[in-house]
DNA sequence: CGTTGATTTGACCCTAATCAACTTAGGTGG
DNA sequence: CCACCTAAGTTGATTAGGGTCAAATCAACG
């Protein structure tokens, strides 16, 4: 697994597009050494426990952060639900998209790593850099497919169908992130999970146990699924094969 | 009802956060004059009837759009059932967030007319110009919060919040546009409004009829929706009253 | 090894999906 | 302007799938 952040110093932001099926492309550096260095400089690292509370929703906005390892949740608690709107990872950017207040919540899901930059500086030097605006630009499209993308998983309505493009989802982000896929990885609690697709808790169990007993999936714990009938999980999952 | 576009010629870029409830900030433009008269030299004028189709899923992007008047549905096929994206109104810009081949279909849900921006055209005109970078982030920014409150609507469960937050949503839209909100005025057909909050043409007219008879709203025509108990409808649409 | 939180499972209920019939609203052509 | 046609929307009956609540496991950690 490539670690570009331990290869040059500094703040990175990753781009690739997880989702055309058969198309895994290698995500890339957006950023130039030079630019990383630059924002080094203004950047501080801060540390995240398991769990830990990052920012609230409403919180003054005075950085964003970059994280360089661990997977951090963007949540926002909306008619008593905890809704979880993304899932952040190595190299993505968060508080971002939010003037003067945070949009959303943030916490750790894993241990967290991450650059902390102070918005002031970051905009001070936004300013005197072309080419950083652009990165900028390519990054949020992504998010906007990303954010699109979980609208597309969200509006389906079995469970199983959900789950399924979750997991594809996340097989994409293991592959464009160079790591095996032989399995797939959920650093996140159920509960998270069940949250990002508007699922309750037990209905998403109830979904991972569907999958299993069609011999669709099998996981060999909490963590770690793996996906035994390709096809069936295609059918599921995929737009292509629905489309008949 | 205030229209800039005929005060000063060219594409027009509007933001501003229509979801803070009780804060209804006008929207204001993100182009200087001199930036849209810039850009109008490089884009053309195009019309679209009612329902016509505008771009293809798939088809190579060679332009993006600058809505003048009327309303764009953004939409795409899953499993065979159509999603609607999202609806753009005068001065949203369509077709951005792809690289290389459109990531969404387009129709229009009104009458329209729209600039359209050839890319080629664009990029070089981005290069030369930091300004239009940033106001493209901050138009980015803001679709991407519109895309995450759309996973927020999608999310819910009851047919009834999820109809609630669709009319709040196009009221804050209506305020922030200058128009007047005596009544809610809704362009698009019921089968759009169905596919953009993931229920089904039947589920949807339930719901309407729901709110209907419990005297929550009333309708003068399909198009026309009025608010007649703000405290029962905001306890459905707003979380502010839900979390008690 | 016990305690706590996370996850699974079960029983029951309710809502929205489905399928289908029916009504309405918009066009079209006479 | 009207009769007709079609697409859009409404309504009804039925059903499946997920919500809800609660009990039972499981897992992590001290």
């Amino acid at each position: 697994m490539p670690d570009e952040t331990k290869r040059t110093a500094g703040p990175a932001i990753y781009a690739v597009d997880p989702w055309v099926p058969g198309k895994p492309r290698v995500r890339h550096q957006l950023l130039s050494d030079d630019e990383r260095a630059l924002l080094a400089k203004i950047a501080s690292i801060v540390r995240f426990k398991k769990g830990e509370h990052i920012y609230d929703d409403g919180d003054a906005a005075d950085a964003v952060f970059n994280i360089i390892s661990g997977v951090v949740i963007a949540h926002r608690a909306f008619a008593e639900v905890e809704h979880v709107m993304s899932f952040l990872y190595q190299g993505d950017l968060l508080g971002l998209s939010e003037e003067g207040h945070y949009s959303n919540a943030a916490r750790a899901a894993t241990a967290v790593v991450a650059y902390k930059i102070p918005l002031p500086a970051l905009r001070r030097i936004l300013d005197n850099n072309a080419d950083l605006d652009l990165d900028l630009i390519v990054k949020l499209c992504e998010d906007l497919r990303a954010a699109q993308r979980h609208a597309l998983v969200l509006a389906q309505k079995r469970a199983t169908t959900k789950l399924a493009m979750f997991l594809e989802l996340q097989e994409h982000l293991q592959l464009a992130r160079g790591e095996p896929v032989l399995e797939i990885y959920l650093p996140m609690d159920r509960t998270s999970i069940a949250a990002y697709l508007g699922l309750t808790l037990a209905a998403l169990s109830r979904a991972f146990r569907t999958l299993v007993s069609k011999q669709i999936i099998s996981s060999r714990n909490r963590y770690h699924i793996k996906i035994l009938d390709r096809n069936a999980f295609n059918r599921l999952a995929d737009a292509r094969f629905n489309e008949t």
